[in-house]
RNA sequence: GGUUCCGUGGCCGAGGGGUUAGGCACUGGUCUGCAAAACCAUUUACAGCGGUUCGAAUCCGCUCGGAACCUCCA
């Protein structure tokens, strides 16, 4: 079986993963911004390095993966000369910023859980690394490559560009096409006097009186530059070098642009050695974002609360329908995706649930081990979910014909399958197949005792006959969310979207 | 204007010079009082035009269409 390949944003192309010190790897990832509740399109990148790091450990590797949360620092405009969004939002509703932070932090962490997208194992916040942020723009100022003007601090691209070079390596660009780009009226660069040059970017800027983010700094009260955080955090926890860096397409360009420069300029090192990119999720061929006004919100999917959405879905249909596109196509978000998400997640569970009733014999039809290979074969292969989505189901229907004694299956692959399967589904893919706790246990039971009830009635129904009534009793049922189902050994209900409850 | 990417059957989406992706939906069948679920069967596509090749959806060129980045955004 062939390694593990990844897609390297610096080469372009896919390459064979070597850590630099195995068995561990370093993973960095821009997390959000929290001065506003995350989106679908947020939820997607991290889905996909969330994956990654199942994956990369499951071949065993120890991952320390660092996920940021970007607390101060993200200005509102290009010109570096705009207000801070979270000190824009706490103005706007009042509130200390770090209330702000709070509030959208905790529901991030939220739904991050409902996903079950797992915890990074370090989730260090800008704000807690203000002095690291220094201490690297002090050493870039030590190696000539930015300068202090008003007390503001800028990263000089023309300079790196003589003295070390390579900007615009990652995002495939070169430093005077920038300046044509902007010449040809698309962006507008006032506010921009203190630059020397229009490709130049704040490591740090001087606070005006009215921001209320601030820190005292050598050259004054101010507050970080975009970039410099990811710069300072990836190489405090991760080193000068690691492994692998992860984010959205969106943020290729200009922000790991200017952070590799940042890297490069402090310690001489380009800090990651792959760099990976998710592609952005679209809604009605449109990408989604904040500034598109076109977002959906993982409660909308939840609450089924949303024009587009005929009802409401689980986390786990959301997880399993952004897993249908490989992490660097763009996913077009449609209702009828996340309908074909929830039957193939409801089939995935269904044989969970057989496979331990299931018994073995003779010598099975089907090569159990090399599907097994081809699963990770895909996964291997720049981290293809979507292909490896398609042959687990491939794996399923054998089992289901398994189930219906139309194939067979060794004792031997049986219990490899059994060890295996659920594994793989809950560890690498991370869909929680199990039925949660439920919240209020002697309210469940409660629950069961009234289906058990309402069960009895209608096979009685159903006995004399009384057909109206059954199925009166069943439609209704099923309005308020609840399926039966009749089968020989009886009938059976479930709520929609979770697992057979009996 | 610059850079890059994409265009696959009713829909979503893998793959990618010669062999079935997978799923959803549809249709027929089995099962069922009827449904639902499941199983079986079935549907044969790669934007258009030209070129390379024994052979192209897959490589090259052009055309058309779409998208992303060049500005905060995952």
């Amino acid at each position: 079986m062939k390694g593990l390949r990844l897609h390297n944003s610096l080469s372009g192309d896919k390459e064979p993963f070597e850590p630099l010190h195995p068995p561990f790897v370093g993973l960095y990832v821009c997390g959000p911004t929290v001065y506003n509740d995350v989106h679908l399109g947020n939820c997607r990148t991290f889905l996909t390095f969330d994956i990654l790091r199942r994956w990369l450990t499951w071949l065993g590797y120890r991952v320390r993966y660092v996920r940021n949360i970007t607390d101060v620092g993200h200005l509102e405009n290009d010109a570096d000369d705009g207000e801070d969004k979270i000190g824009k939002k706490a103005r706007l509703e009042q509130l200390e910023p770090m209330e702000v932070v709070q509030r959208y932090t905790v529901g991030f962490h939220e739904v991050m859980q409902r996903l079950n997208i797992l915890p990074p194992s370090i989730e260090p916040t800008a704000t807690g690394h203000i002095i690291e942020q220094i201490q690297m723009v002090e050493k870039i100022l030590e190696q000539g490559l930015a300068y202090v003007v008003n007390g503001s601090v800028y990263f000089d691209v023309q300079a790196f560009e003589k003295r070390v070079g390579g900007y615009g390596a990652l995002s495939g660009r070169k430093l005077d096409e920038l300046i044509a780009g902007a010449g040809a009226g698309r962006r507008t660069l006032e506010g921009q006097d203190e630059k020397r040059h229009p490709a130049d970017f704040a490591l740090w800027k001087k606070a005006s009186p009215q921001h209320i983010m601030r820190w005292p700094s050598p050259w004054g009260e101010g507050f970080p530059g975009w970039h410099i955080e990811c710069s300072a955090m990836s190489t405090k926890y991760l080193g000068a070098e690691f492994d692998i860096h992860g984010g959205g397409f969106d943020l290729k360009f200009p922000h790991h642009e200017c952070e590799r420069a940042q890297n490069l300029a402090c310690t001489g090192q380009g800090g990651p050695r792959y760099w990976m990119h998710s592609n952005m999720l679209t809604v009605q061929g449109k990408r989604m974002g904040k500034s598109e006004g076109n977002a959906l919100w993982p409660r909308d999917i939840f609450s089924g609360d949303h024009p587009l959405l005929p009802r409401a879905y689980s986390p786990m249909t959301l997880r399993y329908m952004m897993m249908q596109a490989h992490y660097r196509s763009t996913l077009d978000f449609t209702p009828d995706a996340l309908e074909a998400a929830d039957k193939n997640l409801a089939k995935i569970r269904e044989a969970l649930g057989f496979l331990p009733h299931l018994t073995g014999s003779g010598v099975s039809d089907f090569s159990w081990s090399s599907w097994q290979d081809s699963l990770f074969e895909a996964l291997n292969d720049d981290l293809n979910v979507p292909l490896a989505c398609a042959r687990l189901l491939e794996g399923l229907k054998h089992l289901h014909q398994v189930a219906h004694k139309q194939a067979h299956i060794s004792e031997e692959d049986l219990e490899a399958l059994r060890s295996f399967l659920p594994r793989f589904v809950e560890e690498v893919l991370g869909l929680q197949i199990q039925a949660t706790a439920p919240s209020d246990a002697s309210a469940l039971q409660a629950l069961e005792n009234v289906m058990g009830l309402l069960i009895q009635l209608r096979n009685e129904a159903r006995v004399s006959r009384n057909y109206a009534l059954a199925d009166q009793i069943r439609d209704r049922l099923q309005k308020v969310g609840i399926q039966l189902a009749d089968s020989r050994e009886g009938t059976t209900w479930h709520l929609q979207g979770s697992s057979s409850v009996s």
